[in-house]
DNA sequence: TGAAGCACTTAATGTAGATTAAGAAATTAT
DNA sequence: ATAATTTCTTAATCTACATTAAGTGCTTCA
Protein backbone atom coordinates (compact mmCIF):
# COMPACT_ATOMS: atom_id res chain seq x y z
CA UNK A 1 0.00 0.00 0.00
CA UNK A 2 0.96 3.48 -1.07
CA UNK A 3 0.91 5.94 1.86
CA UNK A 4 0.26 9.63 1.06
CA UNK A 5 4.04 10.21 2.25
CA UNK A 6 4.95 8.00 -0.16
CA UNK A 7 2.58 10.15 -2.93
CA UNK A 8 4.07 13.42 -1.90
CA UNK A 9 7.68 12.16 -1.89
CA UNK A 10 7.16 11.25 -5.84
CA UNK A 11 7.41 15.38 -6.04
CA UNK A 12 8.48 16.87 -3.46
CA UNK A 13 10.87 15.86 -0.26
CA UNK A 14 9.78 16.79 3.35
CA UNK A 15 11.76 17.15 6.01
CA UNK A 16 10.51 14.45 8.93
CA UNK A 17 9.22 17.44 10.83
CA UNK A 18 7.04 18.82 8.05
CA UNK A 19 5.51 14.89 7.33
CA UNK A 20 4.66 14.93 10.80
CA UNK A 21 3.10 17.81 10.87
CA UNK A 22 1.13 16.85 7.91
CA UNK A 23 0.06 14.11 9.16
CA UNK A 24 -1.22 16.23 11.91
CA UNK A 25 -3.55 18.05 9.76
CA UNK A 26 -5.51 14.62 7.76
CA UNK A 27 -7.42 12.19 9.63
CA UNK A 28 -7.52 8.51 9.02
CA UNK A 29 -11.32 7.13 8.00
CA UNK A 30 -12.64 3.68 7.26
CA UNK A 31 -15.64 4.05 5.39
CA UNK A 32 -18.22 0.99 4.35
CA UNK A 33 -19.48 0.53 0.64
CA UNK A 34 -21.82 2.42 -0.50
CA UNK A 35 -21.13 5.39 2.14
CA UNK A 36 -22.07 8.45 0.40
CA UNK A 37 -19.34 11.20 0.68
CA UNK A 38 -20.40 14.23 -0.60
CA UNK A 39 -23.85 14.70 -2.24
CA UNK A 40 -24.92 17.03 -4.95
CA UNK A 41 -25.89 20.71 -3.43
CA UNK A 42 -23.19 20.13 -1.10
CA UNK A 43 -20.10 22.26 -0.33
CA UNK A 44 -17.19 20.07 -0.31
CA UNK A 45 -15.27 20.81 3.11
CA UNK A 46 -12.43 18.00 2.37
CA UNK A 47 -10.26 16.33 -0.30
CA UNK A 48 -9.49 12.43 0.07
CA UNK A 49 -6.45 10.33 -0.71
CA UNK A 50 -6.98 6.81 -1.34
CA UNK A 51 -5.16 4.02 0.77
CA UNK A 52 -7.66 0.98 -0.02
CA UNK A 53 -10.77 0.19 -1.41
CA UNK A 54 -12.44 2.08 -4.64
CA UNK A 55 -14.28 5.23 -4.32
CA UNK A 56 -16.22 7.15 -7.64
CA UNK A 57 -17.22 10.41 -7.95
CA UNK A 58 -20.77 10.87 -10.41
CA UNK A 59 -23.33 13.86 -11.35
CA UNK A 60 -26.71 12.98 -11.79
CA UNK A 61 -28.93 14.32 -14.79
CA UNK A 62 -32.51 15.30 -14.61
CA UNK A 63 -32.82 13.00 -11.28
CA UNK A 64 -32.18 10.18 -13.49
CA UNK A 65 -29.10 9.35 -15.25
CA UNK A 66 -25.83 9.42 -13.58
CA UNK A 67 -22.46 9.69 -15.29
CA UNK A 68 -19.25 9.20 -13.73
CA UNK A 69 -16.52 11.36 -13.55
CA UNK A 70 -13.43 9.68 -11.95
CA UNK A 71 -12.57 6.30 -10.16
CA UNK A 72 -10.21 6.12 -6.91
CA UNK A 73 -8.47 3.52 -5.90
CA UNK A 74 -5.39 3.29 -3.86
CA UNK A 75 -2.72 5.81 -4.48
CA UNK A 76 -5.57 8.09 -6.47
CA UNK A 77 -7.16 11.38 -4.82
CA UNK A 78 -10.86 12.24 -5.34
CA UNK A 79 -12.89 15.18 -4.45
CA UNK A 80 -15.16 18.03 -5.79
CA UNK A 81 -12.77 20.05 -7.16
CA UNK A 82 -14.92 22.82 -8.22
CA UNK A 83 -17.12 23.22 -5.12
CA UNK A 84 -13.76 22.63 -3.02
CA UNK A 85 -12.20 25.65 -4.73
CA UNK A 86 -15.15 28.22 -4.94
CA UNK A 87 -16.72 26.91 -1.18
CA UNK A 88 -20.28 27.03 -3.65
CA UNK A 89 -22.43 23.84 -3.72
CA UNK A 90 -21.11 21.35 -6.12
CA UNK A 91 -23.45 19.17 -8.65
CA UNK A 92 -21.36 15.80 -8.01
CA UNK A 93 -21.79 12.90 -5.25
CA UNK A 94 -18.89 11.01 -3.63
CA UNK A 95 -19.14 7.53 -2.89
CA UNK A 96 -17.83 4.12 -1.70
CA UNK A 97 -17.73 1.52 -4.26
CA UNK A 98 -15.46 -1.01 -2.03
CA UNK A 99 -15.26 -1.20 1.87
CA UNK A 100 -12.03 1.79 1.87
CA UNK A 101 -9.76 3.85 3.96
CA UNK A 102 -8.96 6.94 3.40
CA UNK A 103 -6.88 9.98 4.49
CA UNK A 104 -9.14 13.05 4.80
CA UNK A 105 -7.30 16.60 4.45
CA UNK A 106 -10.01 19.80 5.63
CA UNK A 107 -9.47 22.54 3.16
CA UNK A 108 -8.90 24.71 6.32
CA UNK A 109 -6.03 22.63 7.31
CA UNK A 110 -5.38 22.23 3.37
CA UNK A 111 -4.87 25.91 3.41
CA UNK A 112 -2.86 25.97 6.63
CA UNK A 113 -0.43 23.45 5.62
CA UNK A 114 0.34 25.89 2.47
CA UNK A 115 1.40 28.67 5.05
CA UNK A 116 3.54 26.06 6.88
CA UNK A 117 5.34 24.19 4.00
CA UNK A 118 5.05 26.36 0.83
CA UNK A 119 6.82 23.23 -1.01
CA UNK A 120 3.02 21.82 -0.62
CA UNK A 121 2.10 23.97 -3.38
CA UNK A 122 4.50 22.63 -6.11
CA UNK A 123 2.97 19.11 -5.40
CA UNK A 124 -0.18 20.47 -5.74
CA UNK A 125 0.11 21.57 -8.87
CA UNK A 126 2.11 19.14 -10.28
CA UNK A 127 -0.55 17.03 -8.99
CA UNK A 128 -3.31 19.47 -10.51
CA UNK A 129 -1.27 19.55 -14.08
CA UNK A 130 -1.17 15.58 -14.34
CA UNK A 131 -4.83 15.45 -13.56
CA UNK A 132 -5.72 18.37 -16.20
CA UNK A 133 -3.83 16.55 -18.79
CA UNK A 134 -5.68 13.42 -18.36
CA UNK A 135 -9.15 14.87 -18.30
CA UNK A 136 -7.90 16.70 -21.55
CA UNK A 137 -6.93 13.02 -22.73
CA UNK A 138 -10.61 12.00 -22.14
CA UNK A 139 -12.20 15.26 -23.17
CA UNK A 140 -10.81 14.51 -26.87
CA UNK A 141 -10.98 11.14 -27.06
CA UNK A 142 -15.08 11.01 -26.35
CA UNK A 143 -15.16 14.14 -28.72
CA UNK A 144 -13.14 11.55 -31.47
CA UNK A 145 -13.19 7.92 -30.88
CA UNK A 146 -16.51 5.26 -30.83
CA UNK A 147 -17.36 3.84 -27.67
CA UNK A 148 -15.55 0.51 -28.14
CA UNK A 149 -12.41 2.38 -28.68
CA UNK A 150 -13.42 3.73 -25.80
CA UNK A 151 -13.90 1.40 -23.99
CA UNK A 152 -10.57 -0.63 -24.95
CA UNK A 153 -8.72 2.70 -23.56
CA UNK A 154 -10.29 2.25 -19.94
CA UNK A 155 -9.07 -1.48 -20.33
CA UNK A 156 -5.64 -0.72 -21.09
CA UNK A 157 -5.60 2.34 -18.38
CA UNK A 158 -7.40 0.60 -15.40
CA UNK A 159 -6.66 -3.05 -15.73
CA UNK A 160 -7.20 -3.57 -12.17
CA UNK A 161 -10.97 -1.62 -12.02
CA UNK A 162 -12.65 -3.83 -14.86
CA UNK A 163 -12.90 -7.09 -12.01
CA UNK A 164 -13.92 -4.57 -9.26
CA UNK A 165 -16.74 -2.70 -10.10
CA UNK A 166 -19.74 -2.89 -11.56
CA UNK A 167 -19.64 -2.69 -15.60
CA UNK A 168 -23.05 -0.64 -14.97
CA UNK A 169 -20.43 2.02 -14.07
CA UNK A 170 -17.85 1.52 -16.46
CA UNK A 171 -20.16 1.87 -19.04
CA UNK A 172 -21.36 5.53 -17.50
CA UNK A 173 -17.85 6.64 -17.33
CA UNK A 174 -17.67 5.35 -21.35
CA UNK A 175 -20.51 7.30 -22.06
CA UNK A 176 -22.84 4.42 -23.18
CA UNK A 177 -26.18 2.80 -21.72
CA UNK A 178 -25.44 -0.58 -19.92
CA UNK A 179 -27.87 -2.16 -22.36
CA UNK A 180 -25.63 -0.92 -25.90
CA UNK A 181 -22.53 -1.82 -23.34
CA UNK A 182 -23.85 -5.60 -23.12
CA UNK A 183 -23.87 -6.01 -26.56
CA UNK A 184 -20.79 -4.38 -27.48
CA UNK A 185 -19.12 -6.55 -24.97
CA UNK A 186 -20.60 -9.57 -26.70
CA UNK A 187 -19.90 -7.83 -30.25
CA UNK A 188 -16.54 -8.03 -28.47
CA UNK A 189 -16.33 -11.20 -27.14
CA UNK A 190 -16.70 -12.97 -30.61
CA UNK A 191 -13.57 -11.81 -31.76
CA UNK B 1 -5.85 44.66 -22.27
CA UNK B 2 -4.87 42.36 -19.38
CA UNK B 3 -1.00 42.26 -18.74
CA UNK B 4 0.26 39.14 -17.50
CA UNK B 5 1.52 40.87 -14.69
CA UNK B 6 -2.01 41.54 -13.64
CA UNK B 7 -3.12 38.31 -14.26
CA UNK B 8 -0.44 36.97 -12.15
CA UNK B 9 -1.81 39.56 -9.77
CA UNK B 10 -5.01 38.15 -9.31
CA UNK B 11 -3.84 35.43 -7.23
CA UNK B 12 -0.43 36.02 -5.96
CA UNK B 13 1.38 39.61 -5.57
CA UNK B 14 4.55 39.66 -6.60
CA UNK B 15 7.45 42.71 -5.43
CA UNK B 16 8.22 45.29 -8.52
CA UNK B 17 11.87 42.82 -8.52
CA UNK B 18 10.14 39.91 -9.04
CA UNK B 19 7.67 41.18 -11.89
CA UNK B 20 10.61 42.46 -13.64
CA UNK B 21 12.55 39.65 -13.34
CA UNK B 22 9.81 37.58 -14.82
CA UNK B 23 9.59 39.90 -17.51
CA UNK B 24 12.79 39.13 -18.34
CA UNK B 25 12.43 35.25 -18.36
CA UNK B 26 9.47 35.65 -21.06
CA UNK B 27 9.63 37.20 -24.54
CA UNK B 28 5.83 39.00 -26.49
CA UNK B 29 5.66 38.45 -30.04
CA UNK B 30 3.15 39.45 -32.85
CA UNK B 31 1.61 36.72 -34.69
CA UNK B 32 -0.24 36.39 -37.84
CA UNK B 33 -3.25 34.67 -38.44
CA UNK B 34 -3.07 31.00 -39.84
CA UNK B 35 0.86 30.93 -37.89
CA UNK B 36 1.08 27.68 -36.77
CA UNK B 37 3.05 27.79 -33.26
CA UNK B 38 2.79 24.03 -32.55
CA UNK B 39 2.43 20.70 -34.74
CA UNK B 40 1.43 17.25 -33.36
CA UNK B 41 4.40 15.23 -32.72
CA UNK B 42 6.44 17.64 -31.59
CA UNK B 43 7.72 18.49 -28.20
CA UNK B 44 5.77 21.97 -26.64
CA UNK B 45 8.65 23.39 -25.51
CA UNK B 46 6.26 27.31 -24.67
CA UNK B 47 3.72 27.98 -22.82
CA UNK B 48 1.43 31.34 -24.26
CA UNK B 49 -0.10 33.82 -22.26
CA UNK B 50 -2.58 35.81 -24.83
CA UNK B 51 -2.36 39.58 -24.78
CA UNK B 52 -4.61 40.03 -28.00
CA UNK B 53 -5.87 38.05 -31.02
CA UNK B 54 -7.41 34.24 -30.99
CA UNK B 55 -4.81 30.95 -30.76
CA UNK B 56 -6.62 27.75 -30.72
CA UNK B 57 -5.49 24.04 -29.74
CA UNK B 58 -6.73 21.20 -31.96
CA UNK B 59 -5.60 17.62 -32.72
CA UNK B 60 -6.33 16.04 -35.94
CA UNK B 61 -8.12 12.22 -35.89
CA UNK B 62 -7.11 9.85 -38.59
CA UNK B 63 -5.75 12.75 -40.35
CA UNK B 64 -9.10 13.82 -41.39
CA UNK B 65 -11.37 15.11 -38.60
CA UNK B 66 -10.23 18.38 -36.62
CA UNK B 67 -11.31 18.27 -32.59
CA UNK B 68 -10.67 21.52 -30.94
CA UNK B 69 -9.76 21.58 -27.14
CA UNK B 70 -9.61 25.00 -26.52
CA UNK B 71 -9.94 28.64 -28.02
CA UNK B 72 -7.72 31.59 -26.12
CA UNK B 73 -8.40 34.93 -26.28
CA UNK B 74 -7.19 38.07 -24.58
CA UNK B 75 -6.32 37.21 -20.83
CA UNK B 76 -5.97 33.23 -21.30
CA UNK B 77 -3.58 31.02 -21.51
CA UNK B 78 -2.62 28.24 -24.07
CA UNK B 79 -0.13 25.30 -24.70
CA UNK B 80 -0.17 21.16 -24.79
CA UNK B 81 0.35 20.56 -21.14
CA UNK B 82 0.98 16.86 -21.77
CA UNK B 83 3.96 17.41 -23.90
CA UNK B 84 5.47 20.49 -21.58
CA UNK B 85 5.16 18.89 -18.84
CA UNK B 86 6.47 15.24 -19.77
CA UNK B 87 8.65 16.61 -22.58
CA UNK B 88 7.75 14.26 -25.16
CA UNK B 89 6.14 14.88 -28.22
CA UNK B 90 1.92 15.84 -27.93
CA UNK B 91 -0.33 15.16 -30.81
CA UNK B 92 -1.88 19.13 -30.40
CA UNK B 93 -1.87 21.94 -32.79
CA UNK B 94 -1.52 25.27 -31.90
CA UNK B 95 -2.65 27.96 -34.42
CA UNK B 96 -3.09 31.47 -34.65
CA UNK B 97 -6.42 32.25 -35.59
CA UNK B 98 -6.77 36.09 -35.42
CA UNK B 99 -3.43 38.49 -35.48
CA UNK B 100 -2.39 37.99 -31.94
CA UNK B 101 0.32 39.34 -29.54
CA UNK B 102 1.48 36.33 -27.16
CA UNK B 103 3.95 36.38 -24.02
CA UNK B 104 5.98 33.33 -24.39
CA UNK B 105 7.43 31.26 -21.78
CA UNK B 106 10.11 28.38 -22.28
CA UNK B 107 9.80 25.68 -20.31
CA UNK B 108 13.49 26.11 -19.27
CA UNK B 109 12.64 29.72 -18.25
CA UNK B 110 9.65 28.67 -16.14
CA UNK B 111 11.25 26.35 -14.12
CA UNK B 112 14.31 29.22 -13.55
CA UNK B 113 11.44 31.31 -12.30
CA UNK B 114 10.14 28.66 -10.44
CA UNK B 115 13.69 28.06 -8.23
CA UNK B 116 13.67 32.24 -7.97
CA UNK B 117 9.88 33.16 -7.08
CA UNK B 118 8.42 30.03 -5.08
CA UNK B 119 5.12 32.15 -4.91
CA UNK B 120 4.62 31.59 -8.64
CA UNK B 121 4.17 27.55 -7.71
CA UNK B 122 0.98 28.91 -6.11
CA UNK B 123 -0.60 30.75 -8.93
CA UNK B 124 0.33 27.98 -11.37
CA UNK B 125 -0.89 25.71 -9.02
CA UNK B 126 -4.37 27.99 -9.35
CA UNK B 127 -4.59 28.24 -12.78
CA UNK B 128 -3.91 24.28 -13.00
CA UNK B 129 -6.87 23.98 -10.68
CA UNK B 130 -9.20 26.16 -12.35
CA UNK B 131 -8.59 24.52 -16.19
CA UNK B 132 -8.99 21.53 -14.06
CA UNK B 133 -12.25 22.40 -12.93
CA UNK B 134 -13.48 23.69 -16.37
CA UNK B 135 -12.35 20.65 -18.25
CA UNK B 136 -14.04 18.43 -16.02
CA UNK B 137 -17.84 20.30 -16.53
CA UNK B 138 -16.96 20.39 -20.17
CA UNK B 139 -16.36 16.74 -19.95
CA UNK B 140 -19.52 15.86 -17.93
CA UNK B 141 -21.45 18.61 -20.08
CA UNK B 142 -19.86 16.16 -23.37
CA UNK B 143 -21.64 12.71 -21.63
CA UNK B 144 -25.07 14.43 -20.19
CA UNK B 145 -26.21 17.00 -22.83
CA UNK B 146 -27.22 17.26 -26.12
CA UNK B 147 -25.78 19.28 -29.03
CA UNK B 148 -27.89 22.21 -28.66
CA UNK B 149 -27.44 22.05 -25.00
CA UNK B 150 -23.64 22.44 -25.15
CA UNK B 151 -23.70 24.67 -27.81
CA UNK B 152 -26.30 26.82 -25.63
CA UNK B 153 -23.67 26.50 -22.79
CA UNK B 154 -20.83 28.01 -25.57
CA UNK B 155 -22.43 31.05 -26.30
CA UNK B 156 -23.19 31.69 -22.31
CA UNK B 157 -19.71 31.10 -21.61
CA UNK B 158 -17.41 32.69 -24.84
CA UNK B 159 -20.25 35.17 -26.01
CA UNK B 160 -17.39 37.32 -27.34
CA UNK B 161 -15.92 34.81 -29.45
CA UNK B 162 -18.94 33.56 -31.34
CA UNK B 163 -18.74 36.54 -33.72
CA UNK B 164 -15.33 35.96 -34.12
CA UNK B 165 -14.47 32.25 -35.29
CA UNK B 166 -15.67 30.68 -38.69
CA UNK B 167 -18.57 28.50 -37.08
CA UNK B 168 -17.03 24.94 -38.37
CA UNK B 169 -14.62 25.27 -35.38
CA UNK B 170 -17.53 25.49 -32.73
CA UNK B 171 -18.90 22.93 -34.43
CA UNK B 172 -16.18 21.09 -34.15
CA UNK B 173 -15.46 22.19 -29.95
CA UNK B 174 -18.90 21.28 -29.33
CA UNK B 175 -18.30 17.68 -30.77
CA UNK B 176 -20.61 17.78 -34.13
CA UNK B 177 -19.92 17.99 -38.13
CA UNK B 178 -20.32 21.59 -39.41
CA UNK B 179 -22.96 20.13 -41.03
CA UNK B 180 -25.53 19.42 -38.10
CA UNK B 181 -24.55 22.19 -36.57
CA UNK B 182 -25.47 24.22 -39.59
CA UNK B 183 -29.04 22.36 -39.50
CA UNK B 184 -29.34 22.81 -35.55
CA UNK B 185 -28.77 26.75 -36.12
CA UNK B 186 -31.71 26.87 -38.80
CA UNK B 187 -33.66 25.58 -36.24
CA UNK B 188 -32.43 27.39 -33.37
CA UNK B 189 -33.79 30.69 -34.73
CA UNK B 190 -36.78 29.33 -35.85
CA UNK B 191 -37.76 29.78 -32.27
C1' DT C 1 -35.48 -19.99 2.76
C1' DG C 2 -37.46 -17.16 -0.11
C1' DA C 3 -38.65 -12.94 -2.05
C1' DA C 4 -37.09 -8.43 -3.11
C1' DG C 5 -33.98 -5.98 -5.36
C1' DC C 6 -29.94 -5.40 -8.36
C1' DA C 7 -26.96 -6.37 -12.30
C1' DC C 8 -26.85 -8.19 -16.65
C1' DT C 9 -28.73 -9.81 -21.21
C1' DT C 10 -31.42 -9.84 -25.46
C1' DA C 11 -34.26 -7.92 -28.85
C1' DA C 12 -37.44 -4.60 -31.18
C1' DT C 13 -37.91 -0.03 -32.31
C1' DG C 14 -36.61 4.95 -32.27
C1' DT C 15 -33.57 9.02 -33.01
C1' DA C 16 -29.65 12.33 -32.67
C1' DG C 17 -26.28 13.19 -35.23
C1' DA C 18 -22.91 11.34 -39.21
C1' DT C 19 -22.11 10.89 -44.02
C1' DT C 20 -22.41 12.05 -48.73
C1' DA C 21 -23.22 15.16 -52.20
C1' DA C 22 -24.10 19.40 -54.41
C1' DG C 23 -24.81 24.22 -54.69
C1' DA C 24 -24.52 29.09 -52.69
C1' DA C 25 -22.04 32.54 -50.29
C1' DA C 26 -18.06 34.52 -48.50
C1' DT C 27 -12.90 35.05 -48.28
C1' DT C 28 -8.48 35.04 -50.11
C1' DA C 29 -5.14 35.16 -53.52
C1' DT C 30 -3.52 36.52 -58.24
C1' DA D 1 -11.70 42.20 -60.79
C1' DT D 2 -11.85 37.52 -61.07
C1' DA D 3 -10.33 32.92 -60.18
C1' DA D 4 -9.55 29.80 -56.43
C1' DT D 5 -10.39 28.27 -52.08
C1' DT D 6 -12.85 27.91 -48.07
C1' DT D 7 -17.12 28.26 -45.39
C1' DC D 8 -21.88 27.58 -44.99
C1' DT D 9 -26.38 25.54 -46.27
C1' DT D 10 -29.74 22.10 -47.64
C1' DA D 11 -31.36 17.59 -48.27
C1' DA D 12 -31.27 12.48 -48.71
C1' DT D 13 -29.66 8.53 -46.62
C1' DC D 14 -27.35 5.95 -43.01
C1' DT D 15 -25.74 4.31 -38.38
C1' DA D 16 -24.19 4.28 -33.66
C1' DC D 17 -26.25 4.43 -29.88
C1' DA D 18 -30.70 5.29 -26.89
C1' DT D 19 -35.09 3.70 -25.32
C1' DT D 20 -38.39 0.46 -23.99
C1' DA D 21 -39.56 -3.85 -22.49
C1' DA D 22 -39.14 -8.48 -20.87
C1' DG D 23 -36.63 -12.11 -18.92
C1' DT D 24 -32.53 -14.38 -16.28
C1' DG D 25 -29.45 -14.98 -12.75
C1' DC D 26 -27.19 -12.77 -8.52
C1' DT D 27 -26.95 -11.00 -4.10
C1' DT D 28 -28.85 -9.49 0.18
C1' DC D 29 -31.19 -9.54 4.09
C1' DA D 30 -36.02 -10.46 6.74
Amino acid sequence: MQSILENIAKHVSLTSDEEALFLSKTETKQLKAKTILLSSGEIAYCTYFVNSGILRSFNINDNIIEHVLHFACEGWWIGDMYSYISEKPGNLFIEVLEDAEVVVISKENHQELYKEIPKLERFFRILAENSLVSHQERLMDNLSLSAEERFEKFCSKYPTLIQKIPQKQIASYIGVTPEFFSKMKARLLKK
